[in-house]
RNA sequence: CGGGAAGUAGCUUAGCUUGGUAGAGCGCCUGGUUUGGGACCAGGAGGUCGCAGGUUCGAAUCCUGUCUUCCCGACCA
């Protein structure tokens, strides 16, 4: 029997993929967008998101000795431009006060784009002796980037991150913990948001403005474009000597501080909600979910089912569950289906018939299937449960980029994939950036990273035939 | 920043060509009946038509500017 649709359902990731994204981020209550360009609010379920990002890799950051600070948010202008690459890569996108009460300012604020710069101005003050090292200092924050194209979460004029910012007695240690950061990065998409990264360094053009070397976390999205996720970055000595942060070593030689930096932002959601969401909405992976099971109750008037319910959240609890029941007055297929737009792991149904039968109804939202389960093995089993959606969303992840990477020795080729497939390429690279910028004007592809293990598909660079020397992988990116 | 589309109630929108008291569906509120995949009946509330100017006796409608959103490019976490 047809029954008539009365809310509207999310336009379908087949018909418009960019619009079913928009639709999620709405619909799922995520997000609103604000009066302002590209500054969007934080709904409290998307902010919740955002909140349990932070505490997994807030209690990483701290295992590893690293220490929260805050730093202002405006540079003045003749401290930002002391690092000439950096300011070149990020002046055409600063927001700048000009204005403070009714008169122009002395000398412009430039609204943080990124706080580089505050943190070498801070470290040349109490860095002087080896003693002092290392530092390892991170905040979480927002920052402002004047984007012309915005979209929720993808790229914002601001938008929430962490910047670790650390600086270091020598190079070995520096890169160790550019490299040990680009690790808990990927421990952070398989532990947490069940995403499998490609990570790697980045070339030369796609480095960040100062670094000597990029490297990041890729993530391939549901309609085959990847997405830069989170960036970690080995400075060498460049902002140290721009910035004269120089330490007195133990040897009695004063030597610059090597430093580093890293982030990763609100960009994560976006990359959770294309990895992960469906036509019935987001997926939430259970880790990460605000929600972890709701309990939705069926003929909740009858007398008993909502204590049951209520009994089953308590005994969930117990376990560490993050449990809710919907006990709104709407019908019950409303519920499962918001259930599902909110992409709440575990959907439980408890009615009277199952009460009698001591049983329930489990609904896994990433796969829709539907089990009965004795309320007495409940509170045991989904732990258990979680555990298992989590391992199973991840595989599935893997096996779409896994069925969406390829590879070849053929520019032809690799032009009809990106064509036709989209997905990663993975294609040799002789290390020039005509190279990389022809595949970019002709393809639209860009180079995301080179693997740290290096592989060798071919001896040449397929567009220019000059001897290779990196497997790059290539997408169409966000 | 270029090219295209759009902004009318919380949402989706009709009306705009040809200026004359702003209409619907959903949602919301009240009462009742319902309840295992987005329920039904009855009654009700809700609008400075994105904003600012202009033309006019009169503007949602015509003109100018501006802001925001979406799509496609160029630029970027």
């Amino acid at each position: 029997m047809e029954k008539k649709k009365f809310v509207q359902a999310i336009t379908s990731r087949s018909e418009d993929f960019a619009r079913w994204y928009t639709d999620v981020c709405i619909k799922a209550e995520l997000m609103d967008y604000s009066e302002a360009k590209g500054f969007i609010i934080y709904r409290p379920y998307g902010y919740a998101l955002w909140e349990n990002i932070q505490k997994y890799l807030d209690n990483e950051f701290k295992k590893t000795n690293h220490q929260n600070v805050y730093m202002p948010l405006v540079i003045p202008e003749s401290l930002f431009k002391k690092e000439a690459e950096h300011v070149e890569g990020f002046a055409p996108e600063t927001a700048i006060i000009t204005i403070g009460g009714n008169e122009e300012l002395q000398e412009r604020l430039i609204v943080r784009p990124t706080s580089e710069v505050l943190f070498c101005n801070h470290y040349q003050k109490v860095i002087t002796s080896y003693r002092d090292l290392p530092k390892l200092y991170n905040q979480w924050c927002s920052v402002v980037r004047w984007e012309k194209t915005t979209r929720p979460f993808l790229r914002g004029s601001e938008f929430l991150w962490q910047e670790g910012h650390t600086a270091h007695a020598n190079e070995i240690e520096a890169r160790k913990e550019t490299l040990d950061i680009l690790d808990l990065y990927n421990a952070l998409g398989k532990e947490f948001l069940a995403i499998p990264f490609v990570m790697g360094k980045k070339t030369e053009k796609e480095k960040f403005a100062g670094a000597e070397d990029t490297y990041s976390i890729e993530a391939l999205m549901h309609d085959g474009k990847a997405l830069q996720s989170g960036t970690t970055h080995y400075f060498g000595t460049g902002f140290a000597k721009a910035f004269n942060i120089n330490f007195q070593d133990k040897d009695g030689e004063v030597k610059y501080v090597h430093q580093t930096s890293w982030g990763v932002s609100t960009r994560l959601i976006g990359a959770v909600i294309m990895v992960h969401g469906d036509d019935s909405g987001l997926v939430l992976p259970p880790y990460l979910a605000p929600i972890q099971v709701n309990i939705i109750p069926v003929m909740q008037h009858v007398d008993g089912v909502l204590d049951k319910a209520k009994e089953i959240k308590q005994l969930l609890e117990q376990k560490n569950i993050r449990v809710s029941i919907d006990d709104s007055d709407k019908t019950p297929g409303w519920k499962f289906s918001e259930s599902e737009m909110k992409g709440i792991p575990i959907r439980l149904e408890i009615g009277p018939r199952d009460i009698t039968n001591n049983q329930c109804v489990l609904v896994k939202r990433y796969n829709r299937e539907k089990v009965f389960v004795s309320l007495d093995e409940l509170s045991d089993s989904i732990p258990n449960l979680l555990k298992d959606i989590h391992q199973a969303m991840y595989d599935k992840a893997l096996e779409f980029v896994t069925s969406n990477t390829r590879e070849t020795t053929s520019y032809d080729e690799f032009k009809k994939i990106i064509v036709e497939k989209q997905g990663y390429v993975k294609m040799m690279w002789c290390g020039k950036r005509e190279c990389e910028e022809k595949i970019k004007e002709e393809t639209q592809a860009t180079s995301r990273c080179m693997p740290l293990k290096e592989e060798t598909i071919g001896d040449i660079c397929p567009v220019c035939g000059e001897k290779a020397k990196h497997l790059v992988y290539y997408a169409k990116a966000y």
